[in-house]
DNA sequence: TATTGACCTTCCAGTAGGGGGAAGGATTAT
DNA sequence: ATAATCCTTCCCCCTACTGGAAGGTCAATA
């Protein structure tokens, strides 16, 4: 199986996959002798671990460790558990700062009327003080997204 | 006011007024002899303006909208209105997005023991399919957190 | 007055997680 | 035979900055 078939078949690119290779996630694949990758349908099931993954927002670093434990038969489960649990709680906090932002965004767009007259609650809350000032912590205090995957 | 004293007020870094200055997002400062950059008020005000909008999470694009819409004395408040709630709606699949991301991961996260044993569902669940491959949408007709900040 | 320290300036590099596309070789279908 | 579709490496682009180097400036102190 070449990239383009392992790629459809994890569910991942053929871009990403030569990433994930060349930042060590995954060990290099085979080659042909035309130096064409070739994957395994065990290679396959690397890469689907590493989309689901992905797809649950792990970094390409959390990724490292969690492959290390799967392919760990005598690690322990709280390893695994507890890199689980510091990311739902980054989640949560991303989370919360998404819907402060809502929450701000929609008190002042509902009390807009949306039409021609220039008058417009959510302008002039940008540019005077309001709830935003307090709702989010300071500037750098906070916590990043950080080209995280929501895709 | 130099371009410290007008960073703290406005609660954005001096790198960051620069950047902004260099993406075209706000008017150049006006220079000492010297070269420095001065700030006035005024430009407190915008800058300020910048710094809440930034926390909502618009983009520097969005944002060189809102800007010159707040500029505009003749503006449709549909306009802003508009582009709002485009906005709301991008954070809400965001939102969305990372929870699902988060439901996935708790149930996974309480069925596993968490202690030295190596049996743990967390990594089972990585490994095989999951609710995950079907909670989330193809690859391609995702959506992205961009660098957005939510910090 | 000399010097220190805290500013300021520009510029360059790097971040995460890839995407886009060029230049060129390989394979496959017609 | 030839065209279409793969594949390879390579480098630049993206967001929204941050950090740091090299050097100029300004205010206070010894």
């Amino acid at each position: 199986m070449n990239i383009g078939q392992a790629a459809s078949a994890s569910g991942l690119t053929a871009k990403m996959i030569r990433y994930y290779e060349q930042m060590k996630l995954i060990i290099p694949a085979h080659r042909t002798e035309s130096s064409y990758r070739t994957y395994s349908d065990s290679d396959v099931n690397t890469l689907r671990f590493v989309r689901r993954a992905r797809d649950l927002g792990f970094s390409v670093e959390q990724m490292k460790s969690l492959i290390a434990l799967w392919r760990d038969r005598s690690r322990a489960s709280g390893d695994v558990k507890s890199i689980a649990l510091e990311h739902i709680a980054e989640l949560e906090r991303k989370a919360a700062s998404i819907h402060a932002m809502i929450h701000t965004l929609k008190h002042l767009a509902t009390h807009c009327h949306g039409d021609e007259r220039p008058d417009c609650p959510i302008i002039d809350g940008f540019a005077s003080a309001t709830a935003t000032d307090d709702a989010l912590p300071p500037i750098n205090a906070r916590f990043g997204l950080n080209g995280m995957k929501t895709d």
